[in-house]
This record gives structure tokens, sequence and C-alpha cells, in this order.
DNA sequence: ACGAATAAGTGTATGATTGACATTTATTAT
DNA sequence: ATAATAAATGTCAATCATACACTTATTCGT
């Protein structure tokens, strides 16, 4: 009987399997895609999601985590799993099943720290290249799912560095959805989840009169990770 | 230059591929899942999802379709990737990456065409038996899903049958939300999508009044997709 | 044929939330 | 001192969510 079992598990094919990353960034305006020339995928002049193979003992999200970190050298990123690819056509020379994940970094912070053993550079997201294989459909479904979450979640504060203000936040918020929003009402709701606490510095630079940065109540973080709903007036964008 | 990349790709481990249907059913009263006891994967007296393995020239939701043909003799079923699983120990006879979907089906209109060859049953979500390897998980995650999923999206009609009432549909979402509703409030919400077409049938037994059977509109069924928010009360239960 | 039982169907009032909209304030640069 | 800049803030009307109870159509048992 257990003999039959691992007859059957020998008969299979096999696949390779890997990992792309869609990692997303916000630079105070527009919310950003760093994309790789020279991926192991490919020496193709193709922009390309920063990727990688399964290896034999990590777990999926290490791998994620792993991939990440080879090209900006973060660790501890927010990182989720979108969805899996496996379009038998999808990688010409041989099949391969590749598992999206996407990633939220803030551009300004850790600019510096991208490898560059990789010939990495960061896209406006209205502004994207051609990219290899699947991997616009893939970034698609990426941007889908980050307009789901960050509507019912606070997962936003991930691209901002930890100070933040209310009007980046907005601004945020409005490059995620891609509309404008009335600066008194996004106030009004951001401030009525109670997980924003008030700074006793501003932030000038961008403004003469400067505005009052702001850090996430991390008590509350997590404690009413729910409480964020309806930021989405239009529910047409979630997926 | 290309026999490099080529190289790259013969180093790489490969791995089996699975897909696993979490196959949801409602018949009228509870949600159900249907499990196997005799799945490709082991022959231990588990229940298990409904799994198989991924065949070198199909696509994954072809795979997953020929999956669901398998058990049930169904085409055309509501299927949908819910996430991939990849724990390097969670197969203990050979690492498997498994890419799980969750499938809506109507328990009664088809009960009689599910496949003698295995040895399936309907449970109630309630009530499940422990499950083979990370099965639960994936249940679980299914289940925020379509949670999720039929908040904002018509999907819930998928586990009834063509005709229904407002009742039954209502029995339905409180399955799914694990909660009761008032009848008038739910009654004027599924209204207000203008969704439904009220018919001249109506279905007894269930009592002596009877109830007005409703179908989908079809032409808005498309159309209006995405006016379905905000069925859900308590965020809480969104993933 | 009448009454009891059953579930279906329907409306209203209250509070909360959303969306539209304009002025004042703090600061810097000239 | 003044102009320029972006930040900060409040109100009203419309909509939506919630809580809540009675009437209606039909069947079944007598």
């Amino acid at each position: 009987m257990k003999m039959q079992i691992l007859e059957l598990y020998k008969q299979q094919t096999k696949c390779l399997v890997a990992l792309d990353s869609i990692i997303f960034g916000f630079d105070g305006e527009e919310l950003k895609l760093l994309l790789v020339k020279r991926g192991v995928e490919s020496d193709k002049e193709t922009w390309s999601l920063m990727g990688g193979w399964l290896r034999p003992i990590e777990t999926l999200q290490q791998a994620a985590d792993r991939i990440l970190f080879e090209l900006t050298g973060l660790t501890e990123v927010y990182l989720e799993q979108v969805s899996t690819f496996g379009d038998p056509s999808r990688d010409p020379i041989e099949r391969t099943v590749s598992i999206a994940y996407f990633a939220l970094i803030n551009v300004p912070d850790y600019e510096t720290r991208i490898s560059h053993t990789y010939d990495a550079q960061w896209f406006s997201m209205n502004d994207l290249p051609e990219l290899l294989f699947d991997h616009r459909e893939m970034v698609n479904m990426a941007v889908e799912r980050l307009r789901y979450k960050a509507a019912f979640h606070p997962i936003g504060f991930e691209l901002l560095p930890e100070k933040f203000t209310i009007p980046q936040l907005q601004k945020l918020y409005e490059a995620i959805y891609g509309t404008d929003m009335d600066k008194r009402n996004f106030s009004r709701k951001i401030m009525s989840t109670n997980l924003l606490v008030k700074l006793k510095e501003k932030q000038k630079g961008n403004s003469k009169k400067g505005a009052y940065l702001y850090q996430i109540d991390s008590t509350r973080y997590k404690s009413t990770i729910n409480s964020f709903l309806n930021f989405v007036t239009n529910p047409e964008i979630l997926a």
C-alpha cells in the first residue's frame, strides 16, 4: 500500500518553482515599482520583477524574504503572497510555476541599500516599461490586492517613514487609489481610527507653516488592525 | 550567454506541484465542505481536500477544473485561487508545493453527480474532522476569502440553485458570516442592488405562505458586480 | 368551515457616517 | 511689513445603518 503511494509520487512531473516580488515604494509623490534588468531569468534587455528560485529547504515566506534581501538588503519588510502563476508557456525556457509576493518599502529610507549586483531602478506606476513574461499581470494583481488591503488594514504605513505627516499620508492614499481626496474628510476619517499619535515636532520644508508629524500608536496597531474600513469610496477598484 | 541561463535553470531543484480544492456547498441551512478519504496523497484514514498533481501541459486553472471534475463531474464551477502552500515539511513523503483553490457549488443540485471513485462526504463547516497535512489551514484561508469576496461581489449565488428565495439567500449569508441578520434590513439591502428579478412563482414547503422565487438579473450581474459592497457590518471577519 | 400555526413580507424612527464646501493660521522669504 | 505657501479646521445636508413589531397568505387539523 505504502509502495503504491510512493509510486504515485514518483510518476509525477516535477516543476521549477520560482518567486517574484512586486516591490512597491512611495517617494512622497508617486507609487513606485522596483524593477531589475539582469534578473536571473533572462539576459535580455527587458525589465523584470526581482525573482529567484525556491530552494529545497525553505518555506515560501523565507524564500520571498531572502530574494528581497538579496536585492535591497532589507529585512522585516511587509511581504504578502498575491497569487501563483503557472501557465505552461509563461517561461519559454522551461516550465516554471511562480509565486508572486508584494512588498511595501519606503523609498528614501532605503534607497542607498539597494544592491548593485542587480541593475535595479524605481519606476513610476504610471509609466512602467514592458515587463518580462507575465510580470505585468502579476503587477496588476498586486495593485488590486494593495488597494483592497490598504482599504481595510493599516498597511499603508509600511510605505512611509516612521514619522509622517497627514498630508503625506493623504498623498500616499491618493497614489494608491489614483484619485484626489478632500483633506478635511481625509483627516477626519484617518483620525477616527485612533491609530495615530500626534508628535510635538513639525516637518517643514514642504510648507512654510510645517505639518505636524504623527506616528502609529503601536499598542493599537494590532488591536485595531481591522478598524480601517471604508477608505474606498469607489469599490470598482477592489479586485 | 544563453548557455549560462540554461545552466542556471538546470541547477535548480524541481518540486512536485499539487492543487487542492476547498469545495464549499450550501444545503439550505449550513455551509458545507466536501472532503475525500482516499485522496491520491495518502492511504491513511484521514479526510482531506480533493487534490491532484499539476500535469505538464495544463494551466493552473485547467488543473483545478480537471481535479474538481474528477470528483464531482461538474464543469463551469466557480473556482478561485486562494493561496499557495509550500512548507518544506508539509508533505512528509516528498516536498510538494500546493496551490489551493476554492470552489462554490450547490449541494442538492449536484449531489448525485459526485464520483464514487472517491470516498467523498459533505461535512458541516462547524464540525470538520481532522484534516491531512496543512489542509485545515487552507480551509481557514478559503473561508476568509469567501467572506471577503461574498461581501463585495455577488458570488454567493453560486452556492444556490438558479431560482431561490430571499429567506434562502439570507440563510446563506448567515452561514457564511456565522451571524444572524435582521430580515427587514437584509431584504432592503439585497434589493437595493437591483440584481434580483422577482418571479411569479412561489416556493412552498418550507412555509405555508410560500416565498417568492428570485433569479439573478444576468444583464446586471456583470455590470453591477461591484455594487455589492457593505454586507459585512463586522469587518473583523475579513482576513 | 373555522381556527391555529407557520413563515413571509413589509415600514419607520434614530443615530452615525459620508461628502461637499471656504476660511483662518503659522511660517518663511522678500 | 507683506506676500506667498501649505496646514489646519467646522458645518450642513444627504445617505446609510440599526433596531424594532405587526400583518398576510397559506396549510393543516378539527
